[in-house]
DNA sequence: CTGTTAGCGCTTTCAC
DNA sequence: GTGAAAGCGCTAACAG
C-alpha cells in the first residue's frame, strides 16, 4: 500500500511534491489561515501520499513550544494516580497538549530526574499532583520561568499556583456518618507523615473527632503508608489492642483494602463487626467485598483545575494568575459503614439513609 | 540560592564560562574518553554552577537518537498495565532509556494517534503491549524502520520481534486444579474477543476441559470486555441459568473482581459456593477478599523480553533479530478456589496443597 | 499571499 | 586533543 519512504519524508519533500516552498507547506500543515485554499489542499494531498509527519523535536526547537505539559505523580502503581492521569490527560488532548508523565514512587532521587525531564523537554507547564515533593524542586522550575502548579498550602510558593483539597469537609462528613450510627471508638490509618497532605487529613480526622466530642487515644492513630500493606499492618495492630475501635477511617483507598483484607482474615465481618472508610473512591471501591463506603476526591475536578490553573499561566506569563481553587471532598455511603455490634439497633445494612451526615449514596 | 538564569542558558554558555569551544563541551558532557580530564572537569564545574540542561530536543533533532523507547498499552485504569509500565520502566531507564507512554482505550482513532506520537517524537523503539492491535498501523512503524515488539503470533508480522504468552499452560494448570478438587460445571469469562490475546485464552480453555473430557456448554462461555464490569455482568448472566456453574474462571483479574462482587451480593460464598480463578496476578490480587486464586502472567518477564528484543533490534538493525520468546503463565492457588459444595468431602479452605496440578502456593 | 533566509541548541565530521 | 563549521527539520521574520 504505501510505499516505502526509505528516505526520510521531510518538508522538503512535501514542499517539492506540492511544488510549493517549506514556508508554505509549513504554513498549511499548521492551519495559517492566510494560505490560498488551492495550495493548502494540494500541500495537504502531498503530505498525505508521502505519509508525511513533522517532526516534532524540531518545530518544539524553533518554535519554542513542545506541545507538552508535564504530570508529576507518586506513584503510578496506586490506583488512584491512574484515574488521575486519564482525566488529566482527556483534559489536556482536549486543549492541544500532550502529558509528559513522571512518577516519583516517593524517592528524592527519581523527583529529580522527574524535573530534569520537564526541564529538558521544555514542557510548558508542570503540574505536580504528587501530595507533596520537595519545595526546592517546584523553586527551580518556577526560577525557569516554567508555569507550576501543585496541591498544597496557599501560596507556599512564590510564582505557583496551587490547589487545595478540602479534607476536612469529608473527613467531617466520615465521622459524623459514623457517630451518628452509634459509633465512638474510631481509629485513623494515615498515610505517610512525611507528605504535606498526609498531615492534613490526619489533622482533619483529629479535628472532625474534637467536634463530636470524641477524644482520640494515641493507639488509634496509626501511620500508614497509603498501601494495601500498610493498611493491612495497621489494622493488625488495632485489632491486637485490648481495647479494639469499632471502626477505622483511612487516608486512602488502598489503605481501606488493606484493612478489609486484614479483617476479613481474622473472621471477622465488614461492617458488623468493624466499620471501614475510605478515601479517594477509586474506581475499584465499587466492587470491594462489600463495597467501600469512601470520601470521594474526584480526580477530574483536580485535572481540570490543575490545567486551569496552567493555561492560564501560560497565557499571561506576565501577570501571573497564581490560581487558588479548593476541590471538594464529600463522603460516598457504601457497606463498609454500619451500626456497631454493641449498639442497640442491630442491623446488617449501613444506615446510608439515616445518617444527618449528608452522605452521598453511592453510584 | 541557584542565581535565577533568566537568559536560558544553553550550551554556548558554559562553553564560555569553562574557557572552551562548544564542542569540548558536548564532548565532556557526553561522557567522550578522549576530552583531556582537566578540561572535562571544568566543563562539568561550569555546567553545575551554570544549572545546565542539555536541550534534549536538540540533541534528538541532530544526532537521531531520542533516547525514547515507545510503550503502548491498552487502558491504563486497568491495574495490569501500570505494573507493566513500572516494570517497562525500570528496565528501561537501566539501559539509558526514557518511556513514552501511549493508551488506547481500545478505540481505533486513538491507537492511530499513539503510533503517530511515537513517530513524531522519533522514538527508538515500540512495545505494543496491548494484547492485539491493528496490524496496519504496526506495518507502517516497520516500514518506517522502526523496531517493534508485540505480544502476538509467532511471525505474525514481517520485521516485527513477537512474544508469545503460554496461555495454555496456565489455563490447563487452572482446570486441573479445578477438577482435582471435584469440580466439572466450570464456565469461562472471556475478554473483547477483538482482541487476538482473548481467543487465545479462550481456546486454552477450552482445550483445557478437553483434557479433562469434560465439554463445556456453550452458555457457560461468556464474552466479557476484561473490566469489572463486564465480569459483573457475566457473573448475573452465569448466576442465573438453572443448571450453575460451580466454578469461573476469568481471562483477566479485573474480570475476576467483578464476579466476585456480583457472587458476594448475591450472599453465595467464595469459594464454598463458588469457585474463581482470575488471570494475571496483579498486586491486588492477593488483597481481595477472599484472596484471588489466579493465573500469574509476570509483567516483568513481558517487560524484559520486549527490551531485549527491542534493543537487539535497535543494535544490530540490519540483521534482524525478529526474536520470538515464550512468556510463561502458572497458576498461584489462594482462596478462591475451593472444593465445591456438592463435592463428598466438605471443607471451607482450599485445597492447595491436595492437588496434583503443581500450583505454586501464594507469596 | 508566497518564497527566501536566518537560526532554534546541539552533535559531528574535518582540519589543525 | 580541540575548535570551526556544517547542518538536523522546522518556524518566523522579512521581503517581494
Amino acid at each position: 500500500m504505501t510505499l516505502k519512504p526509505r528516505t526520510p519524508v521531510d518538508i522538503r519533500a512535501v514542499a517539492k511534491r506540492a511544488g510549493v516552498s517549506i514556508a508554505t507547506v509549513s504554513r498549511a500543515m499548521n492551519g495559517i489561515t492566510t494560505v490560498d485554499a488551492e495550495l493548502a489542499k494540494r500541500v495537504m494531498r502531498a503530505a498525505e501520499e508521502l505519509n508525511y509527519t513533522p517532526n516534532t523535536q524540531a518545530r518544539a526547537l524553533v518554535s519554542g513550544r513542545s506541545g507538552m505539559i508535564g504530570l508529576i505523580v507518586s506513584e503510578i502503581t496506586n490506583p488512584f494516580f491512574p484515574e488521575l492521569i486519564q482525566s488529566f490527560e482527556d483534559s489536556a488532548v482536549k486543549r492541544g497538549y500532550e502529558i509528559l508523565i513522571g512518577s516519583t514512587n516517593y524517592s528524592a532521587e527519581r523527583m529529580m530526574q522527574c524535573v530534569r525531564r520537564m526541564v529538558e523537554r521544555m514542557v510548558e507547564g508542570v503540574a505536580v499532583m504528587t501530595f507533596g515533593m520537595d519545595e526546592d524542586l517546584v523553586q527551580q522550575m518556577v526560577e525557569r520561568g516554567i508555569p507550576v502548579v501543585s496541591i498544597g498550602p496557599k501560596n507556599s510558593l512564590e510564582g505557583a499556583s496551587s490547589l487545595q483539597v478540602d479534607f476536612r469537609r469529608g473527613l467531617h462528613e466520615a465521622v459524623q456518618h459514623l457517630a451518628v450510627i452509634g459509633h465512638r471508638k474510631i481509629a485513623f490509618i494515615s498515610g505517610p507523615l512525611s507528605l504535606d497532605s498526609a498531615r492534613q487529613r490526619q489533622k482533619a480526622f483529629q479535628e472532625a473527632m474534637s467536634s463530636i466530642s470524641t477524644p482520640v487515644p494515641p493507639q488509634f492513630v496509626i501511620e500508614g503508608d497509603h498501601t494495601m500493606e500498610g493498611g493491612f499492618a495497621g489494622a493488625e495492630k488495632l485489632l491486637s489492642l485490648k481495647e479494639k475501635p469499632t471502626a477505622i477511617v483511612c487516608s486512602n483507598d488502598m489503605t481501606a483494602i488493606g484493612v478489609l483484607h486484614a479483617v476479613s482474615g481474622r473472621g471477622l465481618k465488614v461492617p458488623d463487626d468493624i466499620s471501614i472508610i475510605g478515601f479517594d473512591d477509586i474506581h475499584m471501591a465499587q466492587f470491594t467485598v462489600p463495597p467501600l463506603t469512601t470520601i470521594r476526591m474526584a480526580c477530574s475536578d483536580l485535572a481540570t483545575a490543575a490545567l486551569d490553573a496552567l493555561l492560564h499561566d501560560t497565557a499571561e506569563p506576565m501577570r501571573k494568575f497564581e490560581a487558588t481553587r479548593m476541590i471538594p471532598t464529600r463522603l460516598i455511603v457504601r457497606q463498609t459503614s454500619g451500626y456497631p455490634r454493641q449498639h442497640a439497633v442491630k442491623r446488617t445494612k449501613p444506615a446510608a439513609k439515616k445518617t444527618s451526615a449528608r452522605p452521598v449514596s453511592a453510584d
